[in-house]
RNA sequence: GGGCUCGUGGUGUAGCGGCCUAACAUGCCAGCCUGUCACGCUGGAGACCGCCGGUUCGAAUCCGGUCGAGCCCGCCA
């Protein structure tokens, strides 16, 4: 019998070690074809349903590769009917029976299996099952989402996240076969690291070794890796668990999985060259069905992505373009305040087409009018053009009707669109508002086709963005991350005191060799070629408002090796929960995830975070102040 | 920290001031059925409408609070 015997040393092969066939199985639920009927078979799987006919009793047996029915007849084998007669869904049997043909007419085209079926000579409950709280079978009946995450183990048991779940696994082998055979080395780093200011808010974890003290866990690999760079790995790559301690959203979690890699001796167009192929071959191998819009990428300088797309992360999947109206507005008054005002202040009046939304009712146009103020603009002009061509707008009799058809005219809009314009002094709320109108728009315009991975590099970021709060430089992406070499002398202030910058500072200007990976308007990754020279680096953080004590304080380790021989290097971070969301259509990276996290932060499932013994916080020297009873576990 | 949406038998929905001692579908239970595959037929059980409080002669239905979920702003690369 299976496991009454003592586990003895293998005389099996590797190849049967390897196999599917175990102790309780011959097959799977999803390999029986025409060619094996007449074999003996063991099979094993959970009720997907079952169809009782009183003499004749009908088991959908599953298992994660297919579903194969298996027929009990009370007439041949009454022990095993009256077996299968207690039966419910989502029991877990081990039939044994003979495979043999369907009757004929009777197969089932939608299975794979549906040529044959299992008749039973024996059923045998290995466990009995509670009915669900949601339908396992059903794969497209809708289920509350804290339902789901509560049963996440039901959920998996599901075939739609379940197929996510091997799509994402079959993601991840693609991406560590193309790095082993570009030469990466895969190698792992700490989860419990030294935390650092910059960025998110870290999540700490008290030390009970060193009282007093904390841990914290990566925001990302990202010293560790320059570290391996001067280390002289060369090529490195991770599929790394990063954790950030913020606010949750669709494409955020507080952990989730980064593909980071990390080359020497490389300029910016070696890194993206690299990663633009490989990507290539990742989605051919695991997407092979979806096109790719453009070969090579696009690569947008990102003055020009905010310019024409309003994003940094543009999708190009449609086109609807931001234009500028400045040119057709002509020279002097527009007559409409709004727009004068913009552009005294330097500002900008820029606009989109939106294709055959001329007739939008009133609320409709009041709620794009909400939806651009909730970024930050004033309000939102609109030129609609109906079928006959003829212009509509409130703000015609401003504007005039000279004005009005060069805007029209200037936006390319046809019959049937409405123009969508925004004026702003700064020029970034105009760019970020049309942006998210485009995006938004094309969304319920379904502009995008769906099916097509629109992938382009947006590079050239700014180095800094000023931080008004604190009265220093920002970086934009990262702190490592190098200068254009043509703005190298713009890494000063205008005071010429490195550590007292201002707004005016040349280094405002200063341009990045930072580069971003953007797929139908997600982020899917950046990266940087970083400096690897000491003293530039020590100038760039100056910027950043770190004096030489707090920059040796927090970026000691990493400047010291700086000193032993730093490589040229540069690399990339790219969303692994995101590019495998992108790749299965779905909007929340919870899909892709086994056991997420909702949006306030909890594990409905393990029912995670929890209060900890007070024992574990007083050996650790902590206590919790401020937070009554009734405080912890809310919100 | 803030905004919006949702919360009704196991599940998904309907009902949105009295006709609701809550409807529909499915699931569940029982019986019948030898070719079904979302099997079929017959019968049955099952919610007091997330929770607390208020308004009202009367509340699932209106209001406030609270808890939970989702989406978003801030935050975050």
């Amino acid at each position: 019998m299976r496991g009454m015997s003592e586990p003895t040393p293998s005389s099996t092969s590797p190849e049967a070690a390897f196999s599917l066939t175990t102790p309780y199985r011959d097959v799977t639920c999803g390999e029986l074809r025409a060619g094996d009927a007449g074999r003996e078979v063991r099979i094993a799987g959970w009720v997907h349903r079952r169809r009782d006919h009183g003499q004749l009793i009908f088991l959908d047996l599953r298992d994660r590769y297919g579903i194969t029915q298996v027929v009990v007849n009370q007439a041949e084998t009454p022990q095993a009917a009256s077996v299968a007669a207690r039966v419910r869904n989502e029991f877990v049997l081990e039939i044994r029976g003979a495979v043999a043909h369907r009757l004929a007419g009777m197969e089932n085209a939608k299975l794979a299996t549906g040529e044959i079926e299992v008749q039973a000579q024996s059923v045998e409950i290995l466990s009995e099952a509670e009915t669900p709280p949601f339908y396992i079978n059903e794969p497209d009946a809708p289920v509350d989402e804290s339902l789901r995450l509560k049963y996440r183990y039901l959920d998996i048991r599901r075939r739609p996240m379940l197929e996510r779940l091997m799509l994402r696994s079959e993601l991840v082998h693609a991406i560590r076969e193309a790095h082993y055979r570009a030469g990466f080395v895969e190698v792992e780093t700490p989860i419990l690291l030294k935390s650092t200011p910059e960025g998110a808010r870290d999540f700490i974890v008290p030390s009970r070794l060193q009282p007093g003290t904390v841990y914290a866990l990566p925001q990302s690999p990202q010293q560790l890796k320059q570290l391996l760079m001067v280390a002289g790995m060369d090529r490195y790559f991770q599929i790394a668990r990063c954790f950030r301690d913020e606010d949750l959203r669709g494409d955020r979690q507080l952990e989730f999985t980064q593909l980071d890699l990390e080359m020497s001796f490389v300029t910016e167009q070696r890194v993206m060259d690299f990663v633009e192929a490989m990507i290539v071959e990742v989605s051919r191998k695991v997407v092979p069905d979806r096109p790719i819009q453009q070969l090579p990428f696009p690569r947008i300088d990102y003055a020009e992505a905010l310019e024409r797309f309003g994003s940094d992360k543009p999708d190009l999947r449609f086109g609807m373009e931001l234009v500028d109206l400045a040119p057709a507005l002509g020279e002097g008054s527009t007559g409409f305040h709004v727009f004068d005002e913009a552009l005294a202040a330097g500002g900008r009046v820029k606009a989109i087409a939106a294709p055959g939304m001329a007739d939008a009712s009133r609320s409709q146009i009041d709620e794009l009018v909400q939806f651009a103020r909730l970024y930050g603009a004033g309000g939102l002009a609109h030129v609609s053009v109906d079928a006959d061509g003829a212009a509509h707008s409130p703000i015609a009799k401003f504007l005039g009707e000279e004005r009005i058809a060069a805007v029209i005219s200037a936006a390319a809009a046809g019959p049937g669109d409405l123009v969508l314009i925004v004026a702003n002094a700064n020029h970034e709320i105009v760019a970020d508002v049309l942006g998210r109108l485009r995006q938004e728009l094309g969304q319920r315009l379904s502009l995008a086709d769906p099916n097509v991975l629109a992938y382009c590099w947006v590079y050239h970021f700014p180095m800094y963005q000023w931080d008004s709060e604190r009265g220093r430089w920002d970086a934009t992406h990262n702190p490592f991350s190098g200068v254009l070499p043509d703005d190298e002398g713009l890494l000063v202030t205008a005071s010429g005191d490195p550590y007292r910058p201002s707004r005016g500072d040349p280094a405002g200007r200063a341009r990045a060799m930072q580069y971003d990976i953007a797929l139908n308007g997600w982020e899917l990754g950046g990266g940087s070629v970083r400096i690897h020279r000491r003293e530039l680096l020590q100038r760039s953080f100056a910027l950043q408002g770190y004096s030489l004590e707090k920059m040796h304080d927090l970026f000691g380790g990493i400047l010291e090796a700086f000193d032993y021989g730093a490589p040229p290097h540069g690399g990339i971070a790219m969303g692994i929960d995101r590019w495998a969301a992108l790749f299965s259509n779905q909007t929340n990276i919870r899909e892709v995830m086994a056991f997420p996290k909702t949006q306030s932060g909890t594990d409905l499932m393990l029912e995670a975070p929890s209060q900890p013994d007070p024992e574990q916080y007083a050996e650790l020297g902590l206590r919790f102040e401020g937070v009554s009873s009734q405080q912890i576990g809310g919100r």
